[in-house]
DNA sequence: GAGACTTGTCACAAATGTGTCACATTAAAT
DNA sequence: ATTTAATGTGACACATTTGTGACAAGTCTC
């Protein structure tokens, strides 16, 4: 679904709210100070950081700052945590390019409605959206795929699998990682459903379907280019 | 780039909005009052107009009718700033023309992004005020539709919805997106509303009606050509 | 104010998507 | 070659989403 990053040094908050994201099937990743935010937002590119403005080693606004500077971290959402809760303070974030902002102490029904309200603004319209390779034609902000010209009818759940499948083509991509970032499964919980949605997948790719490769034991692949050939 | 008039009588607002819009290069303009926006509008024609209806002198609703009405104003871009809370009766029935509403208070960024979108939309699909396909004529001025020569009542918001939906034929619209753009729901409030109307639609177009496609846990999507054949 | 519209909500029906299971098949390990 | 574990596959039940008709509240017209 979505990754978010939660950035903040109080190991309670964070598994607080990790807790509360797993729930909604969210990706989760956490950060305890800032340097760590930075490295695992340029590292994993999250759709959304939960940014703590008091932070040891490099506070809120460096970490912020510091993303938006970057051309690959830019487009990241981004929602304010502060335990001051000035106007002023408000206006600096979100004029900085914040989505959002949320002041400590928060009700998580809150900062989740905050999170989806930020998510389904930013997240139907990321640039770059549309992945190209000759026979097939991804294009995330109309939720379409196309092979060969023809439109593949594909439920929710399948064009999920496909997007994460197909923008890291040729890297195999685990079994715990696809279902955590499809299902939200954190523990590799025992479940027949991947292989299940592989399967749909594959019949529905056609004479294209042996381009998702299983790797036995690890996970799957899909391979930019034909191999049968 | 594009040049964008901000009407709101709050300074603070304003330059706020005006701040975010130029590190983002945008051409901004400003009034403060409702004859002075159109004052300018008229002189400048801006591309968009982010239009508070609110306004001493002369309101939004009036605002909006002058630009509607002239002729060199009426396809500039309108983003409505309304006040959180239900869209009263008149909003309903000016906002045919409107291309988006944002609720105050609102973050920055998110009116970045509505701008962005509104802009790329105006660009792609010249805002002529009547849509021809062959089969069907939507004549926004007339507030007209009519299906093979024939006029087809429609209700205002029958109307609205079908707006949307035939200018971005051939595209996903994503339920959340349309109860903004017709509703105004900024968020995405659980309800049938969409689904009744569309069934309205769908029978008013008799058997053009399955040229509203569902998108299952997505939208609708309007088929510029009719696919049963 | 009566009557015709319009519109949002509800309850229920229909359609569709999804996860699990049992069993078949395949690949790896010994 | 035999064993073992992982994956493929079709069937099925359940969950979710959407379609639909009815209804009540609100508007508008006359």
């Amino acid at each position: 679904m979505a990754t978010i990053l939660i950035v903040d040094d109080e190991q309670d908050i964070r598994e607080l709210i990790a807790m509360n994201l797993q729930r909604e099937a969210y990706d989760v990743l956490e950060a305890a100070d800032g340097l760590e935010a930075v490295a695992i937002a340029k590292k994993e590119l999250p759709d959304l950081i939960l940014l703590d403005l008091m932070l040891p080693e490099k506070d809120g606004y460096g970490v912020f700052q510091d993303l938006k500077a970057n051309k690959k971290t830019q487009p990241i959402a981004i929602i304010m945590l502060t335990a001051r809760g000035k106007l002023d303070e408000r206006i600096m974030g979100l004029s900085l390019g914040a989505d959002d902002y949320v002041c400590k102490p928060f009700s998580p029904k809150e900062l989740m409605l905050r999170i989806k309200n930020v998510l389904s603004r930013v997240q139907t319209h990321p640039a770059g959206a549309i992945t190209q390779n000759g026979d097939f034609k991804l294009d995330k902000n109309e939720l379409k795929f196309y092979l060969c010209g023809e439109e593949i009818d594909l439920t929710i759940t399948e064009f999920k699998l496909l997007v994460v499948l197909i923008e890291s083509a040729d890297t195999v991509q685990e079994r715990g990682d696809l279902l955590r970032r499809i299902w939200g499964y954190n523990d590799m919980i025992q479940t027949r459903t991947l292989d299940t949605h592989i399967k749909r997948l594959r019949e529905k790719l056609g004479s294209h379907g042996n381009r998702i490769e299983t790797l036995r034991s690890v996970g799957y692949q899909f391979n930019s280019s034909d191999s049968s050939n």
